[in-house]
DNA sequence: CAAACTACCATACACTGTAAGATTGTCAAG
DNA sequence: CTTGACAATCTTACAGTGTATGGTAGTTTG
């Protein structure tokens, strides 16, 4: 992220270098923070000088989701699905907490680059091969993934990473409301939320393994 | 003192309409389409007259977001715990569907109204007086919530609501793509969301009850 | 050297949110 | 009825946005 002081070289730019200042534009300003302007600021350049490499911005952002996903990574065929799956998601959940930008728009788009299709030909072959029938592939993709961009989403503007903030939000939020209207909600704030032992982080990997356990428990038992 | 009910465009204009208004027009035009030009003028009003209801559009979003919570509605205690957290979540589904901009921000937003606590109180409270500990009470609700939002998103720009659109999109991503290349990609597409039974919007309740399922798997078996 | 092509830039336009202050409609008191 | 106060609405203005259009400098080619 070291600025690139001006020189305005021809051909120092390109698409890799633009997406790159881009990802890292949003990722410390988010989405609202990305204009052409400031990003070919960034960059030592104009802002009409983008759209030679970049037709418009919502490509930009295909381009940028398209990066993100292939930082996700993907299983190897061989691995066992769940090891896999699992690893996958911890993964993904990481690196939407790196780039919560992407939560919102990285499953809306349709225009894909072949790195991002290698990443959905991968889980699903991962799927199969285990044994899991077409039907079943397919519901637990959609679960899993489902569960990854939802729980990203409740990350997003409530960071709750350390036991600090959890007792400021929960406090703050004490104190706007009126308590004895609403018992539970207290209760599980004071019992759950502000106990020293509560631990945000674990709640992903909670849910994830409720959710493999559940799935492996629909697949046809092949004692292999 | 008898009221303004003069008619004229003086007193036309309140919070609740403003709301209503921005909704509806988030609803046709998405989040982009909502300015508040555009929306003062839905409402016969210059665009600077809003900002005497509201600070600022962020504010206003937060008053949308509670307004699309409440629409969801929530369970009453009685009601068993499973049948009640169901209920809600495929109403919160149908709600994101009608209202799909709310999705990427309506957990994001930290400021509440009374309604909406409501909303969450009830929530907790069924779980407990179903028997949930706290702890697996919470995980329930991080859950349920993180797939209900994730699900949507999935949904969001990819309308697969009837065959057809379906057909069009793998279709076009089938084209798009070396078919040699990602093999179980393809696979899916022929075998799966090509097939003429294939019904995307069971896939929601699907995914939904082997949540429920693992989770009352959780329970604590008290026979009664 | 000249022409062609590539990469970049200057200008301009329609649109956004909203700060600051003017203006109007309504009501209470003199 | 007048006068002032107050609440509700509007006018104007500004900085910022994405991008269409066309120009221009540098490089490659003939």
């Amino acid at each position: 992220m070291s600025a690139a002081k001006t020189t305005t070289q021809r051909g120092s730019l390109d698409l890799e270098r633009i997406v790159t200042a881009a990802v890292a534009l949003a990722d410390t300003g988010g989405l609202e923070g990305l204009s052409m302007r400031k990003l070919a600021g960034e960059l030592g350049v104009e802002a009409m000088s983008l759209y030679y490499y970049v037709p418009n911005k919502e490509i930009l952002l295909d381009h940028m989701v398209d990066r993100v996903i292939t930082e996700i990574g993907h299983p190897s065929l061989d691995e066992p699905w769940k090891e896999a799956m699992r690893k996958r998601a911890v993964s993904a959940h990481e690196v939407f907490e790196r780039h919560a930008w992407a939560i919102g728009i990285t499953d809306a788009r349709t225009t894909r680059d072949l790195e991002s299709l290698r990443y959905y030909d991968m889980m699903i072959g991962c799927l199969l091969e285990a044994g899991f029938p077409m039907a079943l592939a397919a519901h637990a993709l959609s679960v899993i993934d489902a569960y990854v961009y939802g729980f990203g989403i409740q990350q997003l503007n409530l960071p709750l990473d350390d036991a600090d903030q959890v007792a400021d939000v929960s406090e703050a939020l004490l104190e706007q409301m009126p308590v004895d209207e609403f018992p539970y909600l207290t209760r599980m704030i004071l019992e759950h939320a502000l106990q020293p032992d509560y631990d945000y982080a674990a709640e992903f990997e909670y849910g994830l393994d409720l959710i493999l356990d559940a799935l492996e428990r629909q697949l046809p038992s092949t004692s292999s």
